[in-house]
DNA sequence: ACCCATATAGATTCCTGC
DNA sequence: GCAGGAATCTATATGGGT
């Protein structure tokens, strides 16, 4: 309820107050008339002043009037005096009235609980509404005066009304003349009062001060109204307008987060229930959310273990290997070659060979005499290699990934020109022909063969890369060197072309970092390293070209300088091809300039995850 | 301008007694 | 099953604080 309803309805009884008060004027004035000429002057003045008084005061008080003659004896009961046409209105306002009682702005209402509370203290007022005739004389004359002047009504008669009037006639029109009220209500107050003095006092004051204390006139709370009416109207509604978008948007993210919520009902959803499953929402969220990330550490760590367990197997499996071969091919090759070697174990015979490279080592920088044995620096390095020779090697077959589709690569080592079927029409970088870096791995990277070559070298040369066959002193031009020319070591074509030079390169996983990585080569020609690796060549690497034709497991890079090889006559096994790496051709041409055969510089990783 | 608290009214749902 | 009341929720108005 607005206080602008609340407006309108008290200015509407204000009117209709009026009009019945000044009604209501007439018959009483008539009635003094007859009053006044029935009695004698002044007891009958007395009696129509009092009764008069009684009136004014209490407008609608008709019934109290008549019920409070018992308490005036002197006054005769009024005859003439007409009930309230009809009953009161204003009595629905009390209660929001005294609900709202602390509503300071609002004049209408504060008047009324004002005289609401001043109502409480009016029976005993009534009781001794007994002046002395005097005052009551004096009193009368003033309220006449007062009635005369009075042009505006107020607001106080509302609660003498209300308090007259029965709850059922709520609704019907009220009948009081607030212009009398607003003037005869300090009256009835003063009158109220239990000293004459007193009242005399307070008669002189109230008609002044009581309108202040009670509440605002009419006129000045029609001001206030025109006060507030045009720019409060305007303000109220803006306000009202910016809360109901405001509202609006609130729903509007309510509706929102329901949406994004699940599990929540699309219907007989309250916000609040919103909210609740929206946090049970984002606490399961943040649950799920710890779980994951716990299940992502554990993988992690057993990511790391597996990765550290097989490279732990790698490097076991690679020494025990290369130990084995090592042993087995010094045995083999130093003995019946070498002269010089006695009956020294593979220790004194690194020795021998760290002794022999020292001599026929080409003017490579010559590091400081390994402190350890080579094949223990040679380790993570050669892993790469060693694993391509197992994986080639029936034994580790296991970590094999054979190719599954593909025409079976012609993996070989490129076969001396001379022999064997007729070369193709391109001899170099023929399409049909690839060089399996499988196969110059597991050629050049056999144990034995790095492990010798690693002998030979220094402590920082452990990667091997190129073997070339020797193309004799005074040779510049390359040779390509085959698995026949390897198998001649022991057969015919070690003669002719023997493998006489052996270019190694410390291992670089990019070729395109060779230029600095191997600035020099480092060549073997010793006579038994030289036969060493001929050896191997000729009893592991062709059988497993042969055995395995399809081992390539890595992709790697194919010789640019494929030669196509002659098969082994011997062993008739199919041709196998050795060819340079093509970005190394240049570096063997300035290292060397000789025929290489080189291994793909893969990357490390990239074997293991083969 | 925005936000918040309060009061109120209307609608809906739930519970209870008959 | 139905009427009535209580409980709950939503929308609105209003005043006040920042």
């Amino acid at each position: 309820m607005s206080i602008d309803i609340l407006l309108e309805a008290a200015r509407y009884l204000e009117w209709q107050a009026q009009q019945q008060q000044i009604a209501r004027e007439e018959e009483q004035r008539k009635e003094k008339e007859l009053i006044s000429r029935e009695t004698e002057s002044r007891r009958v003045e007395l009696v129509t002043a009092t009764s008069q008084t009684v009136r004014t005061n209490h407008i609608n008080w008709g019934d109290d009037a008549r019920h409070q003659q018992p308490h005036h004896p002197l006054i005769p009961p009024p005859p003439s005096l007409p009930p309230p046409h009809v009953p009161i209105t204003v009595i629905p306002m009390v209660p929001v009235v005294t609900a709202t009682p602390s509503v300071p702005t609002l004049p209408l209402t504060a008047a009324v609980a004002s005289a609401a509370t001043s109502l409480k203290s009016l029976p005993p007022a009534k009781n001794t509404s007994s002046p002395p005739q005097q005052q009551q004389h004096h009193h009368q004359q003033q309220q006449h005066q007062q009635q005369q002047q009075q042009a505006s009504c107020h607001l106080l008669c509302a609660p003498q009304i209300k308090v007259e009037a029965s709850p059922q006639l709520i609704s019907v029109k009220p009948s009081q003349s607030q212009p009398q009220v607003k003037i005869q209500y300090p009256a009835s107050i003063s009158t109220n009062g239990s000293g004459a003095q007193h009242t005399l006092v307070t008669h002189q004051a109230p008609p002044i001060s009581q309108p202040r204390t009670n509440g605002v006139s009419v006129e000045d709370m029609r001001a206030m109204e025109g006060k507030r009416r045009p720019g409060g109207a305007g303000t109220r509604e803006v306000h009202n307008k910016l809360e109901k978008n405001r509202r609006a948007h609130l729903k509007e993210c309510f509706e929102m987060l329901k949406k994004n919520v699940p599990n929540v009902d699309e219907k007989k959803t309250s916000n609040l229930s919103v909210l609740r499953s929206a946090l049970r929402y984002i606490q399961t969220l943040k649950r799920k959310e710890k779980e994951y990330e716990h299940e992502m550490e554990r993988l992690a760590r057993e990511k790391i273990a597996s990765q550290q367990r097989l490279s732990e197997l790698k490097n076991e499996l690679g020494q025990c290997m290369d130990v084995m071969e090592i042993d087995r091919v010094l045995r083999q090759t130093i003995q019946p070659e070498d002269d010089q070697a006695s009956t020294s174990t593979a220790s004194e015979g690194e020795d021998n060979f760290e002794q022999d490279m020292d001599e026929d080592v080409t003017p490579a920088p010559t590091p400081p005499p390994k402190p350890k044995p080579p094949i223990l620096h040679a380790q993570p390095l050669l892993t790469s290699h060693l694993s391509i020779q197992h994986a080639a090697l029936p034994i580790s077959g296991v970590l094999t990934t054979p190719t599954p589709s593909g025409p079976p690569p012609p993996q070989a080592i490129a076969p001396a020109p001379a022999p064997g079927p007729p070369p193709p029409p391109h001899p170099i970088q023929t399409p049909t022909v690839q060089v399996q870096p499988t196969v110059i791995a597991h050629a050049v990277s056999h144990p034995s063969v790095i492990q010798a070559v690693n002998h030979a070298l220094p402590a920082n040369h452990k990667h091997l890369t190129h073997i070339a066959p020797s193309p004799g002193p005074t040779s510049s031009a390359p040779q390509p060197i085959t698995v026949a020319a390897a198998a001649a070591a022991t057969h015919q074509q070690i003669a002719a072309q023997p493998i006489g030079h052996i270019i190694t390169h410390l291992g670089g996983p990019l070729p395109s970092h060779l230029p600095t990585l191997y600035p020099q080569g480092v060549s073997v020609s010793q006579p038994t390293m030289v036969g060493h690796i001929t050896h191997t060549f000729t009893h592991h690497t062709l059988p497993h070209v042969q055995a395995n034709p399809q081992a390539n497991t890595n992709g790697g890079q194919v010789n640019s300088a494929a030669v196509v090889s002659q098969g082994n006559p011997s062993l008739g096994k199919p041709t196998a091809v050795l060819a340079p790496h093509p970005q190394l051709v240049g570096q063997a041409a300035v290292l060397n300039p000789v025929t290489m055969v080189t291994v793909p510089t893969f990357p490390v990783s990239t074997l293991k995850l083969a």
